[in-house]
Formats: C-alpha cells, structure tokens, sequence
DNA sequence: AGATCATCTTGACAACGTTCAGATGGCGCC
DNA sequence: GGCGCCATCTGAACGTTGTCAAGATGATCT
C-alpha cells in the first residue's frame, strides 16, 4: 500500500494507523454512545485486525484515555472563542460556562468519556491531565481578569472549583432533562443556562453575602 | 430448600431471589466499581445459575436501575437527616448540599450507578423517576421554608436546578481530585464543602444583584 | 391427586477483550 | 545492492460476557 495519506513524517507500514483508530473511535462514540465503542469495531472501522490496535495502545482504556484528550482540546477551542468574544470581564465568566455546557451538550458522547477517563485515573494522587488542566487555568485567568484577587489564592481557587462544578452539573443535568417548559417560558435555551449560572448564588445566602 | 428467609408473603422457590439478586448487586457495584458487576457475577454470588436473573429483570440494565433506585433511596435518607438538622433555614439548604456531597463521597460507584440510569433512559420525553423526582421535591421545599417565593414558578425551578448542579458537580468533581492542599488550608473537608458551595454566587456577578 | 404456572437449570450462541506465534515489509548497516 | 532487524500487522485461539430457547422442578389451586 502506498496510499501517502498525507501525514507529517508519514510514519509507518499502515499510513498512520493510531490516527486513524483514535479519529475511528470518536466517531463511533460520538455515534452510538460510549458503550457501543468495542476495540473490535473500530479496528473494523479502520480496516485492520482486531489484534492491530493493541500495537499502538496497551488498552482498550488507554484508546479511550486517547478519545477523552481529544475531547479537552476541543473543548479548549470553545474556550477560546468564548473568551474572545467582546464582552465585560463580569459577563465573560458567565458566557464561558455558557460555552461550556453548550460544547457538553453538543458532544455529550465525548463529553461523558472525558470524564469517565478522569475518573478511573483518579487513584495515583493528586494527578492531573495537561488539558484538564489546561481548561482549568483559563477558567481562573478569566475570573482574574473578571475583578478576581489573584493574591487570595484559597478564595480563587474555590471560585474557580465553583465555577467549574456548577457548570459540569448543569451540563450532566441537561443530558438527561430537557427543561423544555422552563426553556420556552425563559425565552429560548440560552436565556435559560444564564438563568441557572446566575442563580446559583443561592448557596451562598446566609455566607459570603 | 425449605430455608424461610424471612420474607412476607414467602413468595418463591427459592426465598426470595430478586431481592437477593439487588443485594448482591449492589454489594458488587459498591465493592469492584459498577463496570466490574457482571450478571453472571451476581448470579454466583446469589448462587444461581446465570439465566436465573432473566426471571426477575428483563435485561441488566434493568438490574443496573434498580440498584440505582436503592441508591436514591438512600440519598433520601441522607437528605431526612439533614432536613430534620436543627439549624436555621438558610443554613439548611447549604447544609442539604453538603449532605448531597457527603452522600456521593461516601458511596461514589452506586452515586455513579444512579446517574448513569438516569442518562440511559433520557431518550423517553420528560421522564422522571419517582426517587429522582422525589429527591428534587425535597431540595424545592427547603428552598420555600428558606424564604424562597413559593409563587414564583420559574425562579424558584431554577434555584433547585442550579443547588442541584452545583451540588452534583462538586460530588463528580471530589471523585477524582483529592483538593487536599485546599481542603488543609481551610481546615477540614467540611469547610471545603461549604467553601465552594458558598462561592458559586461568582456567576451571578453582573446579574441578578 | 393432578394440572398449571412461575421459577430455575442446562446448554448454546455471538460478541467482546486480550494474547501469542507467525507473516510482512520498510529501514539501516555492511 | 543485498541482508538482517524490528516495528507492524494477521490469524487463530482462550476465557468471559449478555442473552436466549428448551427442558426440569416444585409450589399452589381446584
């Protein structure tokens, strides 16, 4: 075979086999569900044996670990343009867990093996992704710009868990409930994720003003 | 087998599997993590043959709900307790949370069960469980003996959808980051709990007071 | 007692994750 | 340029899983 699928160093024997099964992969996840997505298939889907993969992947779990990575990079380009987008810092921090929960529902399939992935790696201690990370970093640069101390490190900290959990529930949230009454009643689906984000201040009440 | 296993009607054959069966589900779940409960699995430790559980479940997501339905059965025992907690009512919906939180930490493969069900089976419009629903109720009516205006509909839907987000973003989150520096810094676990949950007012910065 | 029906077992099937011995072919070394 | 090496891929196999169909078992009702 001597396809020359255009890639970089054109690697090996296949064309870029690990490529092709990772870009396999999230395409049948995103299709059928994480539970649909055998090794099987997607070797099937890439045309090889079912024994090929495990020359580029020691696991089944580490081509999921491989799928969930590429969810945080996509999820990092939404970030990106929410945060550009011309809004005043305040409202930014607002928009970009509107981003958030938007990106979540528009993958959902993704979504949830992102975090699957995060959570069967949690046992080496105090172990963190780079994109996990990454995507945590810019939720608290924004909160800074936002009026944030960024010399009060504890009280950063937990706005940003903060931010981070409220936006994460509501995206698990609108997985599985539509709130299609609410929606229409708020004047479109927008209108009604602000309206979650913003009223979560009611934890707070009797704390922290 | 004559054995009696105490149950009301002394219903079957065999004493009462499907009771058996939750049981020993639910102890598998609780112990290995829910990907390792197998049917066949259950079935030994209940001691029958593989086939039996088709009897009494039609397939083992139907086995894997109602393990999730003990879990919110559970959780609403969790929440009487915190209810009944003699504090002022500000206080009580933040420490509803905090018991919410405490809940998933204390039994995270049948929290994660619990969701998981609930994902499944969001194909069917508007869907609720009872235990879920119930659960939800119990939030909703905290928040009215809180202060909230019981005539405003939609606010006060939009209250309990964001306490629950928040809630359980911050039961997924603890599931796979320890914060142990942070939970130190404040002084337990509990002052962490109430920490972020007193700080989601950051996306209500700009709106909404 | 004898029939009925839910309950449980046996045995089978396809699909899955994973492994291992061997085929294949591109690459560097002489 | 030929040769060998090693990463890469295949084929076949093993054990396990979810599920089903056909038969055995025994409690319950008349």
């Amino acid at each position: 075979m001597k396809e020359a699928e255009a890639a970089d160093p054109r690697p090996y024997h296949h064309g870029d086999l690990r490529r092709a099964l990772v870009e396999a992969a999230v395409r049948l996840v995103e299709a059928d569900g994480p539970g649909a997505m055998s090794l099987r298939a997607v070797a099937r889907e890439a045309g090889v044996s079912p024994a090929a993969p495990y020359h580029h992947f020691k696991d089944k779990s580490e081509l999921l670990d491989a799928v969930a990575h590429e969810g945080w990079e996509k999820l990092d380009l939404a970030f990106q343009a929410a945060r550009d987008a011309q809004t005043s810092p305040p409202d930014r921090v607002r928009e970009l867990g509107v981003a958030y929960v938007r990106f979540a529902m528009a993958h959902p399939a993704l979504y949830r093996v992102m975090y699957d992935c995060s959570r069967d790696k949690a046992d080496m201690p105090a172990h963190v992704h780079e994109n996990e990370e990454s995507a945590y970093r810019r939720v608290r640069n924004v909160l800074i710009s936002a009026g944030a101390d960024p010399a009060d490190e504890v009280g950063l900290e937990l706005a940003t868990i903060a931010c981070w959990c409220a936006a994460h529930g509501l995206a698990e949230m609108t997985s599985f409930k539509q709130f299609d009454a609410l929606k229409a009643e708020l004047g479109g689906e927008d209108a009604f994720l602000r309206g979650v984000l913003s009223h979560v201040g009611v934890f707070a009440r009797g704390l922290e003003r």
